[in-house]
DNA sequence: CTTGATAATGATTTTCAGTTTCATTATAAT
DNA sequence: ATTATAATGAAACTGAAAATCATTATCAAG
């Protein structure tokens, strides 16, 4: 039973993962055999309109302001399908709950990787080096495709420590 | 209390983290106020012992085996031991729950990282690159640590895909 | 070898992020 | 309007991980 849903997700995905369908990132669901809805497009509001990395509880309790209707199992389904569809990035940040980000800020930051304090959690993004790494990391990546025939998606590159507020006390 | 207990263990552990004190990776807890018993004694070598990426409960399994009275609570502790001083990685990839590896494997692969297929949940470890990348990881490192202030202790690449096996079919 | 202080253990209970279930509702095509 | 199907949400469930707490192991002193 588990199996069956997993491929007729994946069949569905193919539209638009293999290049060939349209990046919905304001509106763009119809086409590719899914429904833009307003709990949809509510989550997909909070979630452009944050520079925070919200989890699951965050984006229901921002959601649930505007729109009290809306349920917490949505908000779980819709950003599975998010994270399924490559719209949105999904990360674990040591605390006990996975952490959720728009993988292309239409007006804002895009690709970009993480400093995580082990200390307070905190999160910083950061992005001024990752032209230098960009060619090595493109690099590495045919290097792998090819030695390992693995077709890489995508990367998380995230470096732990302490922060600047830890540091100084 | 969380907070006491959190403190409590910082302390501890500082007289190894902060670079004077021994690892202890077969035997060498004596010293830093730990205690190397039976049960954490079999944990190490289930970890030491084995190539793959095994949850606790794997471990527990392993350990089970040889020692029948060690319980899950205490792989569940002494992994977090482990962890927090530095000598066993813990891993996220996707499924459920999170991967043990030994930081520093005594007699086989070092330091490396990982290919994770999102179709199997395969993992491959790949060190060939890692010389290449270490220049720019530590030049990256070196840059991040004056900007942001961040004393980095490590990092974690992960490449997502999906795997010859899941590829050909 | 005792003894006493404390660190470690493990059975059990509890937590809580995430998933399933299922009856109801929204959506879009005809 | 009719129909088929996708999406929703309240509620129940799952399971990895953490907390409790009485018991046991370890070690240093005497
Ligand atoms: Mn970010
Ligand atoms: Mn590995
Ligand atoms: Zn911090
Ligand atoms: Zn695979």
């Amino acid at each position: 039973m588990k199996l069956k849903i997993i491929i007729k997700k994946e069949e569905s995905f193919m539209p638009w993962r293999d290049g060939t369908g349209p990046p919905w990132l304001e509106g763009k669901f119809k086409g590719c055999g899914f429904r833009l809805t307003v709990p949809r497009q509510a989550i997909l509001d909070v979630l452009a309109g944050t520079a925070e990395h919200l989890s699951a509880e965050d984006i229901y309790l921002k959601v649930h302001k505007v729109h009290p209707a809306i349920g917490l199992t949505t908000v779980y389904r819709t950003l599975e399908l998010l994270v399924q569809s490559g719209m949105v990035f999904k990360f674990d940040f040591g605390d006990g709950r996975a952490r959720y980000e728009l993988s292309e800020n239409p007006k804002g930051i895009g690709h970009h990787h993480h400093l995580v304090c082990t200390r307070c959690r905190r999160i910083i993004d950061y992005q001024d080096f990752i032209d230098e790494e960009k060619d090595l990391l493109q690099k590495t990546e045919r290097g792998l495709s090819k030695k390992y025939d693995f077709h890489i998606t995508h990367h998380v590159i995230q470096f732990y420590g302490v922060c600047r507020e830890c540091l100084g006390c």
